[in-house]
DNA sequence: CTCTGTCAAGAGCAGTGCTCTCGGTATGCG
DNA sequence: CGCATACCGAGAGCACTGCTCTTGACAGAG
């Protein structure tokens, strides 16, 4: 009962203050959201201990809310279709950044200052690549993926620790060129939502298209 | 005279201000440069006008210093060897990165809140796609290059335009699969800088080097 | 009905970017 | 050489920040 109130209050703090991400930048204000709150800045901290962990909070939210649009999105594709989930988990990534820059810029961008990300953020940060990782399951079993390359023994132990997780099936070829997909996913919204592309790619769509089509082929997945 | 020591000054802040951001991070603070300085806080401003212009400045510094560095890096391999220059620039962002982490931020990173990139940052940001830009062309000249792909047509345009600056006689689809891999190279940095690899990969250099080996096998560069 | 725990309010501290004014100094011109 | 001009640093001050601490009010439990 006490417990709901405390809730609702939490939240409407962490609304308030992504309203505040959205408007004003990466410097929020604990002082500006206790205003808008109606409240002193001292009673956020009844919620808070600090204004790192609201913004702990806030990451943590961005991080479900884009594992939860990628894992919606992609659950929405024929399970068949592989190129088809691999785009439309590269195509929900970019939508997701562009309307939520911001938060996109908060656990993607520079790190604030002193802040160490904590241990519960990491299952929330890797349920993205984690939904990637089935598509390359999935096109292991259905043995459409071809083996060509041959890594040097260091990397190819990385590939593999990170392929156990994900994609336990999977060969480090086919998964090593996910990897790098899921790299240059995030490169190229990176540099989008970061203004890298400005004057450079007006429209950047169509080349992002493009881009994520090659490299779906490249991993060897089917071309539709 | 005067001038000088005018000079002298601005680059003893900046090189403050640059010893500040590798301790601190990006919360620069005009007064503590001050102070290391021995300087009361309003005496910066006879320098620069605002912390956003000495920010400005640092960033412009980083650009020159990047770029310097790989078109350095670049032009030490012999000119013949494509895949080695390839992969000269791509370990020199890479190193200069890890030297240089807050720097790197600075220019990579999510960009401070009210900053808009001037204009006069443009030709030092492009100087070290450029030298990319001179190995694509390079290998267009040699021959070595095969044209693949057939792009979309607005996407098409958008590679023309970039390949009009960076290499212009190279092929559409070279030049966007190095489009790509200049694309994957600052994901790949970015991730490891922000600390998104902690728990997945450990030691990143092995990774990163192979990645960007078959990067160089992709773009069509001869294999070494 | 009292007691206890939770809450918001307010004052206050140290720090920030930035502005303005005030003396002092050096430069360049007549 | 003498003076006016331009520049420079110091200092005070404003509005703001995150954060701490104390105080008083209120609700629920015994």
């Amino acid at each position: 009962m006490r417990a709901r109130l405390r809730a609702e209050m939490t939240d409407e703090i962490k609304a308030i203050a992504r309203r505040h991400l959205a408007t004003e930048g990466a410097n929020l204000s604990l002082r500006a959201v206790a205003r808008d709150l109606g409240v002193v800045s001292s009673a956020i901290y009844r919620y808070f201990p600090s204004r790192d962990e609201l913004l702990t909070a806030l990451i943590l939210d961005a991080y479900t809310a884009l594992g939860g649009s990628v894992a919606a999105a992609e659950g929405a594709v024929d399970r068949a279709d592989l190129t088809g989930r691999f785009l439309a988990i590269c195509h929900t990534v970019r939508d997701w950044a562009l309307a939520n820059p911001h938060e996109y810029a908060l656990i993607y961008g520079s790190p604030v200052p002193g802040y160490v990300a904590p241990r519960d953020t990491v299952p929330a940060a890797t349920r993205a690549v984690t939904v990637l990782g089935g598509v390359i399951e999935d096109a292991t079993l259905a043995g459409v993926l071809r083996d060509d390359d041959r890594l040097p023994d260091d990397a190819a132990a990385d590939v593999a620790r990170i392929g156990a997780m994900i994609a336990p099936s999977a060969p480090l070829g086919p998964l090593s060129r996910a990897l790098g997909s899921w790299l240059q996913l995030f490169g190229f919204v990176s540099f989008e939502i970061f203004g890298q592309l400005h004057n450079t790619v007006d429209v950047p769509g169509p080349l992002f298209a493009q881009q994520m089509r090659a490299q779906a082929a490249y991993i060897g997945l089917p071309t539709t």
